[in-house]
DNA sequence: CTCTTTATAACATCTTGGTGTTATGACTTT
DNA sequence: AAAGTCATAACACCAAGATGTTATAAAGAG
């Protein structure tokens, strides 16, 4: 069993000194990085290279997610927790965006903690179930296509496949071996079904957007 | 604490039985209806209207994946649990879009097939952290934008922007104040930057697809 | 067997988009 | 001070897309 690396990223001083204490406490983690401030993070970690950042949301000057961003950007392999009192859509999202693999709250114990810094070095992304339900919901939502769309032929499914990828319509007539005009024609009924008067409008309700 | 309804859908009847005895002999839990097959599913469950429904992946005839979404978009406060052996990436994936909102391992404890089912009862998304990674990784991969489009003037990408909604020349120039003219001039300097020779293939680097 | 839908096709016309070339003032970098 | 970048602008030319109208054969629904 490994020891794993641990920095800390956090600018309340009690919740980063017990943290520190925590890990440096725990037989297999060491601490080896304490920062107040995301602008020092990123200054020192570059030397340090953490396996685990654990980074809180809220920081005086630039946030938790930019310094994830930019840290991940520059070392792909580092993991990072992002450690919050907010159980927030959005900033869910943008922290998995941005190169969390954790998102855990600070209110979890340290038992949890020490074993969810584990499991996010192992490869794992611990999170809650209510965090996980969030993230599930996201997928959810996105895959319901619009209904519009149901309306077309499966020829002019087949049409507005060949618009969305920047074919001409001379090139799309060679593709599916029929004549301009016709594309034309086709063309023209999708826009009627879809309420739409350009190729991007179609594109764009064909992408759900 | 209210009792659980569930149902179960699963192929291979040691299993199917194994479940049922566990869920009705468990304090809270009741198993109003167990299925071999998804077409018996769909046909007993709208009546029966469990409060869970676990779901075996491979099933005789229609998958679970088939069967899930089917219910799902009948039922929608209904909640589904994907039971399997795999963790394959594409399954996953299929499971969540089709309306599932838990993902275990046929491998799971009886314990915590239990609390799963309460979990995923209670509004949370029960599944591994190794399950929850790929997931996390999925958004990952759409965060990364095309560095092309890094190469852009802020202008540039506002005109993108213009672009990507569908806008005409005109409107794009009305709307951003300067003249049509200026937005050929810019438009053409995107389609240098992103190696595209038309507005789709502009918009669909934009979009990153 | 008629009515409707679908896929096919053509032609005219007008609008919009894409390309080439040139230019100017503001700002930044060297 | 010279060189480069950026946002602005104009003009010409041809290619491509959008619109309106009309038509026909095949398949499917009633």
């Amino acid at each position: 069993m490994d020891i794993i690396s641990v920095a800390i990223v956090e600018d309340n001083h009690d919740i980063r000194q017990a943290m520190e204490l925590l890990i440096n406490g725990s037989e297999g983690y060491a601490c080896i990085g304490a920062f107040n401030n995301a602008e020092n993070a990123l200054e020192k970690i570059p030397q340090l290279l953490p396996n685990v950042v654990l980074m809180d949301f809220n920081l005086p000057g630039m946030n938790g997610i930019e310094c994830i961003a930019r840290l991940k950007g520059e070392f792909p392999d580092m993991q990072f927790m992002m450690l919050t009192v907010y159980e927030d859509d959005d900033k869910i999202f943008m922290a998995l965006e941005a190169g969390a693999s954790g998102y855990i709250l600070k209110k979890t114990s340290p038992g949890e903690l020490l074993d969810a810094i584990r499991d996010l070095h192992e490869g794992g992304s611990p999170m809650s179930s209510q965090i996980a339900r969030r993230v599930v919901a996201y997928f959810q939502k996105q895959a319901k296509p619009n209904p519009a769309l149901e309306a077309l032929t499966s020829r002019e499914k087949e049409i507005l496949d060949q618009l969305s990828k920047g074919f001409l319509y001379k090139e799309i007539a060679g593709n599916l071996f029929i004549s301009i005009e016709t594309v034309r024609r086709h063309v023209h009924n999708i826009y009627e079904k879809l309420h739409v008067r350009s190729r991007t409008d179609a594109v764009n309700k064909y992408f759900n957007r």
